[in-house]
DNA sequence: CTGTTAGCGCGTTCAA
DNA sequence: TTGAACGCGCTAACAG
């Protein structure tokens, strides 16, 4: 509703500003977008940025975007908002985009929704690239043909990757238990089929494989803690490990339930690992021995390498290393020789 | 890169539709738009739908926008994305808005960080609405003007609010306490200036003050675990609550340690409660008993209440009840008569 | 130094 | 039943 004369609880445009400043719609623009140096005389400049505070006058994002053919914004697509890890690498990306002019938005995009789902509920391509955490570039779906930078995903996939180097990781755990006279094995896996867990699996089995006397049994189970400790129940009460290895924290949670149930203690009658270090493992007791994976960092190298990729570049994959944390959710066996 | 007859893979637009249908641009305009009854003949709207699909159309968001005035999409401003808390606020908000042809995105917004940091980086009108968690009213400046609607935040701040009940929550806790003999009381109150815990803390101290021989202590704490685990160690060190009320399930998890470093069995020698049963309360041991706050359904009714508000409604401000979840953090105070 | 002009791709009148 | 024309607000050429 338009009130002539006085106030206007209209949204003014440029053209607005133009007129309140007595000059063109364009040189709005040129004053507006920062690059009129030697154009436009200094005091015409600063009778249109005069007239535009005055005016609360903000430009109209979707007619520059469609003017410029670029947002500036991109996407942060993840599997969850569930889980604090998505937070910290929002983080890291955030600071990078921020340092170069761009926005970020996040939009979590559940497994097994399909695009079919809802035609104009996702951002489309109101965005210049993507970022897309923890899921196949397949189910990029939506957003294939949008430039993109795959983070903690299957490299084989095409495009760019940062990832962990979760093979690493799950050796540095194998060592610190080898280290402590462990030699029974047993990985609680995450029966999710994703890049990460299908690499743990494989490293863990690798690394003790190497050791002489290793062994390893193996058990899979929802990342959540109800189930996992099902799944380590049953998988004490079977084999013997005096070590378990869990494909997450949570899983871990599980575990510490479990062992506790068959009168087992942590970690003097077995020792059990996690992975990520999220907020759990230190709310845990005793404190989880965990691989710390750099999530921030994460976040900042993927959208260094989205924006290398927007200007035309062609970024390499690479991965970044964790870190033990070694706490007190490991021991020496029981009966071990100190 | 996809290879068709040799033609470049550009974007094709409603125009490029029209041509391959061999009908005008405003037809597929009418047809896509699904309001064509009557007006195109059902061959011609076949003939347009399959042109569409056969060259992967997709109608530009930004010209889109521009033309309709509205983007149907609305804003969730968060204060951090490493709560589990928001991921269920999220789910359910994007439930209701996907019903009703609206997407949610997600936006970050720290406390603290000012808009001038970045002139562009916030999505700032390429929304039709803002529906913001946990935080004041007033820390939206940048979307001042926008439709909003507060969740979990000071309900006096002028805009529709959903909030949880939380000083309900706090009297079943207190309740269910004192109905365990309790009269002793510790309160860890979280050392964070916003509505929901003013309100935790004034309900607590009225439900206790409303016993016979009630009596209350109370620190103070960051929310995170090691430093709520050093003010219950002090706290629990003065005074000698029999029960421990915490602001959040983080806070408790602190509470944990710091009693068993005293030599306290939890729930034996004190009894612990949390706030929200996020992830934590079921990881811990023993498990929390803490209050189930309905975020999914704040955020349905949430965004319920922005899309009355967008239709031009003045939708009430409502309040969500909490659920006790009585687990094994809580029993009997020491010496207690069952 | 500044104003005029021409679209970006779409949805919606108005005529045919 | 369909097509041609217009304009949303902005920016980038090109004139003046």
């Amino acid at each position: 509703m338009r009130h002539r004369g006085g106030s206007v609880s209209i949204r003014p445009t440029s053209r607005d500003v133009a007129q309140a400043a007595g000059v063109s719609q364009s040189t709005v623009s040129l004053v507006l977008a920062g690059k009129w140096t030697g154009r436009v005389s200094p005091a015409t400049a600063e009778a249109v940025r005069a007239a535009a505070e005055q005016l609360g006058y903000r430009p109209n994002l979707a007619a520059r975007n469609l003017r410029l053919g670029s947002t500036r914004t991109v996407l942060l697509v993840v599997p969850t908002l569930s889980s604090p890890f998505f937070g910290a690498v929002y983080t890291g990306a955030a600071r990078v985009a921020a340092a170069h002019g761009f926005g970020i938005v996040v939009y979590p995009w559940p497994d097994g929704v399909g695009p079919a789902d809802s035609p104009f509920a996702a951002p489309h391509d109101a965005i210049d690239g993507v970022l897309a955490s923890s899921m196949a570039v397949e189910s990029l779906g939506e957003f294939a043909g949008t430039p993109a930078v795959m983070l903690d995903s299957d490299p084989a996939g095409g495009a760019p990757t940062v990832n962990f180097d979760v093979a690493g990781g799950m050796r540095a755990l194998v060592g610190h238990l080898a280290g402590l006279g462990h030699r029974r094995f047993g990985h609680l896996a995450a029966a999710v089929d994703e890049w990460t867990f299908r690499d743990r699996g494989a490293a863990l089995a690798e690394a003790v494989a190497a050791l002489p006397d290793g062994r390893l049994v193996r058990a899979e189970t929802a990342i959540d803690v109800p189930a996992a400790r099902v799944a380590a129940r049953d998988l004490l009460a079977g084999a013997r490990p005096t070590a378990l290895l869990c494909d997450d924290d949570q899983i871990a949670a599980g575990a510490y339930k479990a062992a506790r149930g068959l009168g087992l203690e942590v970690p003097g009658d077995l020792s059990v690992t996690g992975f990520d270090d999220v907020l759990l493992a230190e709310a845990l007791e005793p404190e989880l021995t965990t691989v710390r994976l750099p999530a921030e960092a994460l976040g900042a190298h993927g959208m260094t390498a989205l924006l290398d990729l927007l200007g035309g570049g062609r970024p390499r994959s690479r991965s970044l290393a964790g870190e033990l944390m070694a706490r007190g959710s490991t021991a020496p066996p029981a009966g071990a020789a100190p």
